[in-house]
DNA sequence: AATCTTCGCAACCGCCGGAGC
DNA sequence: GGCTCCGGCGGTTGCGAAGAT
């Protein structure tokens, strides 16, 4: 016996766009009861709504510290990254984009990245080298073989710190998060609430562009996950904890060319100020 | 200016896994 | 152990906006 849907129920149930007025329903009532028991929303305000739906609004558009529109280059590649490690674990993939939901970052895919990694598999494999900035979707990098390959190596790589990698991930995504921790160059993860601040910045004047890890501990930090959070913060310079993202591609990419390497490297860095030119 | 086509995004749908009973 | 409920996820759709003709 198959469960109904969840709003098969749901005589006069609304469907469609939200209404300024509902969201301010919505945002009022979790500002007085919090996220979650999403199935005694829609009871509780009135609203003529679906719980999921009242979920998904929330998650994907109301909730505070969502960043919208205007992907940057830096965003792209690692959104790339992410897809060619991951394939479609759009909220895996959003773990790791903390400003963005996984809805957001499935439908930038889909209308732009996808056309674009897929328009350059099929240019001729000298055009990356001649385009370095191009280097990101070089067929090697997309070989499953290739991703394979790298998680593999990672995992076999002493580099320091890699302490978490002693535990045998349970899957990709914790391969991933191993692979994060190390390439921060973090101490080995506590289990206390662990806030990961990634600081992008551009310099400019060098094309260089990396990614600052300061490692935080979060006393009373009410969110109920106890993964990794990566919080994007205004650009601070800090001298000591830092890795560049080129570190992170480096390992992935660790069979690739060195030309396309190179260009890879653009991806974090000069592409920043300079638009990937898929 | 009007019509048609394409694009981008919000929202929906169906399935799955975990928790509770 | 089986059933139901709920939250979450990924795929897909529908519609308005923007661009092309």
């Amino acid at each position: 016996m198959g469960r109904p849907p969840c709003c098969d129920n749901g005589v006069g149930v609304k469907k469609g766009p939200w209404t300024p007025e509902e969201d301010i329903v919505l945002v009022s009532y979790i500002q007085q009861h919090g996220p979650g028991n999403w199935r005694s929303v829609p009871e509780n305000t009135g609203l003529m709504r679906c719980s999921k739906s009242c979920r998904l609004r929330w998650t994907n558009y109301l909730r505070p510290g969502i960043k919208r529109g205007n992907f940057t280059p830096h965003e792209e590649g690692i959104i790339i990254h992410l897809q060619a490690l991951l394939g479609n674990k759009w909220a895996a993939i959003a773990s790791y984009l903390p400003l963005r939901t996984d809805n957001d970052i499935k439908n930038y895919w889909n209308t732009h990245l996808k056309k674009k990694v897929k328009r350059l598999q099929t240019q001729p494999a000298n055009s990356f080298q001649t385009t370095p900035s191009n280097a990101v979707t070089s067929p090697n990098f997309y070989s499953p073989s290739s991703t394979q390959h790298n998680l593999q190596s990672m995992q076999a790589m002493n580099y320091p710190n890699t302490t978490t990698c002693s535990s045998a991930p349970s899957s990709e995504s914790a391969t991933v998060s191993n692979l994060f921790q190390t390439w921060m160059g973090s101490s080995p993860a506590t289990t206390a609430n662990r806030k990961i601040t990634m600081q992008e910045f551009q310099d400019q004047d060098a094309a260089a562009a990396s990614i600052v890890c300061k490692d935080q501990i979060v006393a009373g930090d009410n969110k109920s996950s106890s993964s990794l959070q990566m919080v994007m913060e205004p650009p601070v310079m800090t001298g000591s904890s830092t890795a560049t993202f080129s570190l992170l591609e480096d390992w992935l990419l660790d069979d690739m060319p060195g030309q396309a390497m190179d260009g890879l490297m653009g991806i974090s860095a000069g592409c920043c100020a300079d638009p990937i030119m898929f």
